[in-house]
DNA sequence: ATTAAAACTGTGTGCGAACACAGTAATTGT
DNA sequence: ACAATTACTGTGTTCGCACACAGTTTTAAT
C-alpha cells in the first residue's frame, strides 16, 4: 500500500498538481467546484503530506527565540537549557534555528531590553520563562500582537495566544514528600517543613508545596502529627540554620522527617551533622551534585525530580509541532514527579542521554 | 552560517558532486587524490548530510520485522507494542514500514513458523523478544548470517550482531524494593517474597529480582530482617494463596512487608482481605488496571514501573537510528525503575501520551 | 600500436511538495 | 462588441541528495 501523493489526488480529481496545493494551503484562486473534489478525494484517500518533502521545498529557516534567565547566574536554568540544546539538536533538520536570550532575573531593566531584541528579531516562536510577572505580561502582550505564538515554561503567566505552560506541580509535590515521610510514620510523629530561599518571586512554588505537604497530613493522620516550620533566608550561614533548628519545641533528635521544599537541602546536609536520629526520612527536590551526594551517603531519603530538563524539551518540541504541523497542543502540561532513592537514581542520570534519540 | 552541502564540497575540492556523493558512501571508483582532497574539505567545513533530502532521495522502504509475543494472548505484550506503535507513527516519514509477527510464546513450533516468515521477507532489521532461548538463539543466528541487525527486548541472548538489548535490570527492581520496604522497618522485622508464576520462561527474571531483595537486606539490616519466601503457581486459587500465607511460621499480621517480584500483585489483593496490619508497605511491579485500582486503595504501597512501553519504543527507534543514520548505539539500555504511589501515578499513566511528541 | 577492459568522473533525472509564473476562461465595463 | 479585469488552472523550477548512465582517461592485453 503506497503512500498517496499530491500527484495522486490531483489525477483521482481530474485538477492539476497546482490546484491541489492551493486546496492544501488555502491559498484561494480555486472553483468551489473543483476545492470539493480534491478535498473529497484527500479525505477519502487519508491523504498525509509527506513532511520531508514539505519542509525541502520550503526552505525557510524557523527561527526561534529562547527566552531564559541567564544561566551563568543561576545554574538552575542550565536544565531547563540542556533539554533545548537536545530538542534543538533533534530538529535542526527541519531547519529550526534557536536564537538565545538570556536575562538577569533580578533585574527588570535587563528583562525589558532582551525583551525588545526579541521581538525586533521577530522570530517565528518564543520559549519563555516569565520569572518577572509585570514585565512578563507587558512582553507576552507585544508578542500576541506581533502574532509571534509563545509557550511558558516554569512559570505561569495565562494569557490568550499563550500556547501551552509547562510546569512542575508543586502543590501535589508537596502532597507527594508528605506520602514518602509517612512511610516512617506509626501513629504520631514530628516533621519539619524548611523553606530556604531568598527571593520573593519562586515564593509562590513554596508556598504551594508547603500547603501540598499540609494537606496530605491533615487528610490522612490528622492530630497525632505535629508539622514545624523554617523560613531561612540566610541559607548559607551554617551556624544560623542550626540555631533555628535547635531552636525548635523538640529536639531535633525526635523528628520524623524533614521536607525541604527546593533544591537546597545540600545546605542542611552540610551543616547537620549527627544532630538527627538515624531513622529519619528526609526530602529534597532536584538531581543537581551536592544532593546526589548525600543521597548516596544515605544523608537523604529522597530526592524529587522536576526533570526540568525535560522543561525546555518539551517546551521547544511544542513549538516546532505548532508551526510544522498544525496540532493542537494541551495548554497545561504538568512533568512527572519522579522518586528518586539511591537504588534507581543511575537511571534518572543516564536517561538525559538516552532521550536523545530521534533523528 | 549557511548550512554546507554537497555541491559546495565538490566546488571546493574541485570535482563534481557525484564525485562527493562516492566518497560519501564509499562506492568506490574515486581516485586516492580525489577522495583525500573531498574528505579534507568535508572535515575542514564539517559536513552534515540533509537527513531529509536524502532519505526523500532514497525513496526506499525500511522494513522492520516486529516479532513478538501474542498481545492476544498475555495482555503485558500490549505495552511494548504501544510502544512500537508510537515510534511507528514518528518516523513513519522516513519511510519506515511494521511487519507484524505474533507468536504464541507458549509454543515453539508456531515460533519457529513465524521465524521462518520473517526471514523469508527478508526485513532490514528485526525487533525480537526471545522468550524461547534455544529456538531464539537459531533465529538469531539465521538472522546474522542474512546480516539483518535484531534489537532484542525483554530477553537477552547476546550473540555478535545484536543490536542491543533493551531491558530491565531485575536484580536492581529488587534492590529497590527491599529498600522502599526497609522505611517501614525500625530495627527488626518480617518480610515475605511471593513469586507468583506458573511458567518457566520468566523465572529467571524472577530468581534475579529475589536474588536483589536479599542482598539488600544482606548488606544493611543483616540479622534483624527474617525474609519469608513463597513460590505460588496456582494463583488463581485465591483459597490456596490464603493457605500459603498463612503457613508461615508467622501471623501475616506480623508481616511488615510484601513483595510480589511481578505485576500478579493483584492477585494476593483480591483474596487478602484484611489478613495484614494497617501498617504493611507492599511493592509490587507494573501500571496494570487491577493494580492501579489497588495502589489507589492504598492496598499497595508502591509500583516499580519497568517502563515496558519504553521497550518497545526504544527497540525501533535504536533500530531506525542504525539504519537510517550510521550512529552506533550502546549495546545495554536498562530501562529506568520508576517508584509510583498513590500521589505520583497520573504523571505516569498520562506520560504515554506525551511522549508522542515528533513529527 | 591498436583494442579492450578497467578506473575514474560528470551530467541528468527523480524523490514530493511549494511557489512563481504563464496561460486560459469567465466576468465586468464601456 | 471589444478590451480590461478578475478568476481560475497548469507547467516548470527549486530544495539537497542518491543513483543511473554516459562520457573520459588510464591501464592492461594482444
Amino acid at each position: 500500500m503506497e503512500r498517496i501523493r499530491i500527484k495522486d489526488i490531483a489525477k483521482l480529481a481530474g485538477v492539476s498538481p497546482g490546484t491541489v496545493d492551493r486546496v492544501i494551503h488555502n491559498r484561494g484562486n480555486v472553483s468551489e467546484g473543483a476545492k470539493q473534489k480534491v478535498l473529497g478525494v484527500m479525505e477519502k484517500m487519508g491523504y498525509e503530506p509527506n513532511l520531508l518533502a514539505s519542509t525541502l521545498a520550503l526552505n525557510r529557516a524557523i527561527r526561534l527565540a529562547i527566552f531564559l534567565p541567564d544561566p551563568a547566574l543561576d545554574i538552575y536554568w542550565r536544565q531547563p537549557l540542556q533539554g533545548v540544546e537536545k530538542a534543538i539538536r533533534q530538529i535542526t533538520h527541519y531547519g529550526v534555528v534557536p536564537e538565545f536570550y538570556f536575562f538577569d532575573s533580578n533585574s527588570e531593566q535587563d528583562f525589558l531590553r532582551k525583551g525588545q531584541a526579541v521581538i525586533q528579531s521577530n522570530p517565528n516562536g518564543v520559549l519563555l520563562a516569565p520569572l518577572i510577572f509585570k514585565q512578563g505580561k507587558v512582553f507576552i502582550d507585544r508578542c500576541i500582537a506581533n502574532k509571534i505564538p509563545i509557550i511558558n515554561i516554569n512559570t505561569e503567566i495565562n494569557a490568550k495566544g499563550v500556547l501551552a505552560y509547562i510546569g512542575q506541580d508543586s502543590f501535589q509535590s508537596g502532597v507527594l514528600a508528605a506520602r514518602l515521610i509517612s512511610f516512617n510514620l506509626i501513629g504520631t510523629g514530628h516533621v519539619l517543613v524548611l523553606n530556604m530561599d531568598n527571593k520573593l518571586q519562586d515564593a509562590k512554588h513554596l508556598q504551594e508545596k508547603e500547603k501540598g505537604f499540609r494537606s496530605y497530613f491533615n487528610l490522612n493522620h490528622s492530630d497525632q502529627i505535629h508539622i514545624y516550620k523554617l523560613d531561612i533566608e540566610d541559607f548559607n550561614n551554617q551556624g544560623y540554620i542550626i540555631e533555628k533548628i535547635n531552636s525548635l519545641p523538640i529536639p531535633p533528635k525526635e523528628l520524623s522527617g524533614i521536607f525541604v521544599t527546593n533544591s537546597r537541602i545540600y545546605k542542611l546536609m552540610e551543616c547537620a551533622g549527627e544532630i538527627f536520629g538515624p531513622t529519619i526520612t528526609t526530602v529534597g527536590f532536584d538531581l543537581i551534585q551536592p544532593n546526589i551526594d548525600y543521597l548516596n551517603k544515605d544523608k537523604i531519603s529522597f530526592l524529587i525530580n522536576q526533570n526540568s530538563v525535560q522543561q525546555g524539551y518539551l517546551g521547544i518540541m511544542g513549538l516546532t509541532r505548532h508551526l510544522l504541523q498544525k496540532r493542537k497542543l494541551e495548554y497545561l502540561q504538568n512533568l512527572p514527579l519522579d522518586i528518586v532513592v539511591k537504588e534507581n537514581i543511575n537511571y534518572y542520570l543516564k536517561r538525559a542521554h538516552e532521550l536523545e534519540i530521534l533523528i
